[in-house]
Formats: C-alpha cells, structure tokens, sequence
DNA sequence: CTGAAAGCGCTTACAG
DNA sequence: CTGAAAGCGCTTACAG
C-alpha cells in the first residue's frame, strides 16, 4: 500500500453555501453553468467563491456522477524523444478536452508495465493509451486492464494474440508503406543491391519495415542476397560492430534501408571506420527522424511519423471511444513522411 | 465545464462483502493489510477479490482519508530532451514512492500554464513540481497555486519575486558553476581570448553562466571585450546567424563558452561557414550534454545535468515536503559535471 | 428558482 | 475479531 498525504483543511461547497446563505445544491447548479439558478444568487455565489478562494474538488464530483476526467499515458520509454513528443501531442490534446494525463513510464519492462497499469486503473481513467514493453504479452495486459477502461494501443503490437484483441483500438504507423518509400527512393537513385540494415527480426515494426522493403525489390524485379539482410540491435553501437557482414559476401550493396535513425547513424560509423564515406561511397536511409538525423554527416535521408501529431490523434481516439463505448475497434494506420537528405547518394560510378 | 464520461458498473467493497458474507468494514481492512482480520476471514475475502476482479478506488479513498496519492508535473517543454528525461526520473521515483503523476504542460507559455495549473489543482494533487514557462511571473503562480499544494520549483526563476517565495523549494541547476568549469578548462588549455556566446540576458540561466564565465576570466586576471558577448535566441539557426560578430572588433577571440549546446552547435555551423574549423582553429564548448553533443563534428565539450537523476531528486525533495509542510523551504543547487571532448581543442599556433 | 435528502465508494472510530 | 453508522465533497432527482 502507498504511503498517505494528509491535505489541509479546504474551502468546500458548504463554506460557500454557508457564506452567502444558500443551500450547497444552488452553489453546485452555479458552478455546473446550470440556468436554473436567478442572476443575483447567482452573482452572489459567484463572488463568495472567489473570495473564498474555492477550488472545485474534481474526484468528488466524478465520484458521485461516475464520471473520469483523466486518461492514463503508459509509455515504454519517455527519455526516447520520438515519445516524448508525442506524450507532449497527447497531452496537449487532453487538455484541450478538459482531461487529464496520468503518466506512467515502463522502461521496456513488462513487469513494471503491469504495476504501472495497475496503479494508474485505481485513480479511474477513463481510458488507456498504452505504448507496449518490449515483450508485452496480450495476455498480461488484458489481465491487467480487463474491461476497466477501453485500451488504445500505440506504435507496437502486443506478443501473443488473443480473441479479446478485437476490442482494443489500434494507432500504428505505417511501417511498411514507409520502408517503401525509401527504398523505392533508392532503386530512383540507381541502386540495384540495396540491403535491409538492422533491428531484430521478433520486433513487429522490424518485419513491417523489411516486408515494405522486400516489396519495393521485388516490384522492380530485384533478388536479394542472404548477406544483404544484418539483424542486431537497434543501436549505434551495435549497429558499427555489424557494418562489416554487409561486405562478407560476393555483391556487396551500394545501399542500406536501415531500420531506424539510431541503426542508420551507427551504420555511418562503421562505414568511415572501413573507409568508405556514407553520402558519398554508399547511399543509406533511416527511419524516425529524431534530431540528430539532420545534423549527421551527411545529414540523413529518414521518414518522419511526426510524433506529435500521433499525439493529438492517439488523444482524439481514445477521447471518441469513450463516445462510442460499443462502436467496432477501430485499426488506425499513421501516415510516414519521406525526408530526403544527402545521405542517399547515387551510387558511386565504378 | 470539462466534458463527462460515464464509468460502467464495478465491483466495489459491497460486491465484495456480499459475495463473502463479511461486512464493508472488515473488506476494507483486509485491503489495507490490518492485523485485526482473522486469518481464514482474510483468505476468503482475498479469494473473493480476486474472483470479482476488484480494483481498488483509490479516489474514493482519499475523499474520505482527505489524502492524495498524485504529485503534478507542470513542464515547459516536455518534447525538449532535457525535460523529457527530467519528467522520466520524476515518474520513476514517484512511481516507487506509490504516487502517480499528473502531467502538464504548457509550451513557454504563461497563460497557458495558469490553465494547466488550475485544471491539475482540481484533481487535487498532494505537491506540484513546476518548471516555470519563460515568462512567468512568481504573482500569477502563487495566485494559481495559494497554498493547495507544496510547490517545487525547478529549473528556472519566477518573473518578480514576493515574500510568498520562501514558501517555495527550488532545485537549480549550478549554472554559474558549469560556466566557470567550462571556461576555465578553456584557460587550462591556453585560450586568453574567450567570449561568452548565445542566450539573452534576459534569462536567469543565462545570466548565472555569464556570471561564472566572468568570475574565471577575473580569476586569471584577464579583461575582456565588449564584442565577445554576443546575445541570440537559444537556437541553432539565430546562433549560426550571429557568428560573424564574434569576429567584427580587434582581439577576435580563439576560444567560446556557449550559452547551451544548442547555440555551440549554430556556432559550429556560422564558424565552418567562415572556412574555421571548430575544433581546430576555435575551441567551444556547449552546456546540457544534449544526444548531438557526443555526434558533432567535432564532438562538442559540454556540461551534464543528469536530468534523470535530477528528476528524482526533485521527486524525492516534493515527498520530503509533504512529510514536513513546516519545515524551512529549501534550496538545492544540483552540480553540473564536465565532459571533455574534442570541440575544447588549444588554440592555433600563430 | 431553491432546499432537503440520498448516495458515489471508500474509511474509521465505536460497539459488541 | 466483526458490523453498523457516519462522513469525505460532491451531484441529482424530487418537493415546494
């Protein structure tokens, strides 16, 4: 059990009544906007309750009326500027909306996932906007959730499926649309030995991507090398350590579709370590956008999910579910913007 | 008014009572771990909660114990990175502490923090920690904030001090300290020439870095020129556009202490625009340790806050306050470490 | 147009 | 060791 903070004593609505000489109702029909309520009285309220220095008690009201006015933000990681933006697009929203966010951060633990869950339903959010661990398993969070509050998923599928999917609403991006469009960037570009670079292959967004680049090779009737597909994590580091099992075999690739940003950066890495000057001697292309992608050297040819929007939309979501409690789950695909920069040279002329 | 969600049917004590036979009271007990519950009675209540699902309303608990279990996070700028692992560390210590965080933010903007500041008041949370937007004044905080709640003030200063103010804690950073680490290490090197670059005067962040920028230069006896503090916006782009008045007099400086990374890495921008190579022909440094530190070109000398660490710190200083609401109001200047990197070079031989 | 009364889901003395 | 009763700060039919 959490520890207790007591609160001082609070202006409520009996002081209010009570300091202008009417009932607590008339005083709560002032505050809800009711037109019941005569002009003057309604004045007279109106002045005590700033003079008072009132503050209406929000979790009484929604006590009494059954209501909820928050909703919960359970993120995996918020130091990842891709999700502190869009907990800023949520959260600006919200308030736009007269809600409130509660946050919970996971940190790609599954487990904390569920204690965070299970602290956030007590204080009663009216719904959920969960961007899943790692290895979330369905199972668990529909333990965790049941039909507490309508459940909106972000960014990541959950392991395990399960027939209770269909009620949970779903935001992703459009992963493999997006790893299209870079590739097909680059078979534009000239390149015809272009590899898939990064990321593991347990990872739904990584086998959306790699499917999105598989189609754009075999639409301009490309074969693949075995070699021309690196996993490992999505890391720089790891991402330099691997650079050189693209080169191990015959066909070497002139071009990278990376998994992502961190994938793509540390990909340059182990390039300049081999000599080879990315921008210049091999074309590659991220995904995210995050800030860095800009300032690389080369700056780098990435897609933007533009994260705060997803926010906003994640946010009106939720908010319309609760509208429509009954209404069918709905599986919301988020457009990715190519942004194209000098990482994705042509190929060198040989 | 804030629009209003209907709640579905749930279980509460009474279900749970019912269900065993037991009456509320002794329920509730058993949630709260008393010893004065028989042992049998206890198994068979907790059977029965978890058999109903019961989840604890927590809300309604703290109505009728006139507790709270939530602290407000009122950022600035949460997409900033900086913030957003602040918010993080927050979170985390909260979250072991058995609170919930309610987030807000309010995008520099002071009116838009008197809204957020109101709104999370209302859900009636037990100690408020605030990063105040640019402009805000300490009057229109306290006006918003009275004393419902303990406030923590991060960050930043409030525009016109009052003599409310020593109700107020603070965690600052050692900006002036920093500033002075980072110039002196620029002394060290050999640099004599060193201007001050970026930020408006108008900022106490900045104010206090040209304090500790000032106080090395006095300390090794040296005077500086008027030229040698440029003001810009705490942006790349207006720090890029400003570079050249770094060398518009006499006595052109070798050597920069930048407001913020940010601005250093502008500078680096407007100073290879100049065919100077930053690293090389002028030394910098930055100020936060943002991600593209480490990537510049070079990687750029700097000073870290540990903005995680010092989100904990704010959480656990908040907690603190609550168990002591009497006690003096403190306040803490977290240090600031220096990280050398290859931006710091010496000057050019001439 | 205003007030008295009941109740949201919990906790906490107080009896027994 | 367990239960009946009152009350946290609100809202909402229902009278008048």
């Amino acid at each position: 059990m959490s520890s207790h903070i007591p609160i001082g004593r609070k202006v409520t609505l009996n002081d209010i009544a009570a300091g202008c000489g009417v009932s607590r109702a008339t005083v709560s029909l002032v505050l809800r906007g009711s037109p019941l309520v005569n002009k003057l009285t309604r004045a007279r309220v109106e002045e005590e309750l700033r003079r008072q220095g009132y503050v209406y008690n929000r979790a009484a009201a929604n006590l009494r009326r059954r209501t909820s006015t928050s909703i919960a933000l359970v993120l995996n990681d918020l130091a990842n500027p891709f999700f502190a933006e869009f907990a800023a697009g949520v959260d600006e929203a919200l308030a736009a909306a007269g809600f409130v966010t509660l946050l919970g951060c996971t940190g790609e633990s599954p487990a904390r996932e569920q204690a965070v869950l299970g602290s956030l339903l007590e204080h009663g959010p009216a719904g959920i906007i969960l961007s899943p661990a790692e290895h979330s398993r369905a199972a668990d969070v529909l333990a965790a959730v049941g039909r507490r509050a309508p459940l909106l998923l972000f960014n990541r599928e959950l392991g395990g499926a399960l027939p209770e999917f269909a009620h949970w609403d779903q935001l992703m991006l459009d992963n493999q649309h997006g790893a299209r469009l870079a590739t097909e960037h680059l078979l534009e570009r000239g390149h015809r030995r272009i590899a898939f670079f990064g990321g593991h292959h347990d990872s739904s967004s990584c086998r959306q991507r790699h499917a999105g680049y598989a189609e754009a090779m075999r639409g301009a009737g490309l074969r693949t090398e075995p070699h021309w597909r690196i996993e490992c994590a999505p890391t720089r580091l790891d991402a330099a350590h691997h650079t050189p099992a693209l080169f191990a075999g015959a066909f070497a690739p002139t071009a990278a579709v990376c998994y992502n940003d961190a994938v793509a950066l540390g990909l340059m890495l182990g390039l300049n370590q081999r000599g080879l000057r990315p921008g210049h001697d091999f074309a590659l292309t991220g995904f995210d956008d995050i800030a860095e992608a800009a300032l690389g050297m080369p700056p780098l040819t990435t897609l933007s999910a533009a994260p705060r929007e997803r926010g906003g939309q994640a946010a009106e979501l939720v908010l319309e579910r609760l509208q429509q409690p009954q209404a069918a789950s709905r599986q919301t695909v988020a457009p990715v913007r190519l942004i194209v920069r000098e990482s994705s040279c042509p190929p060198p002329i040989t």
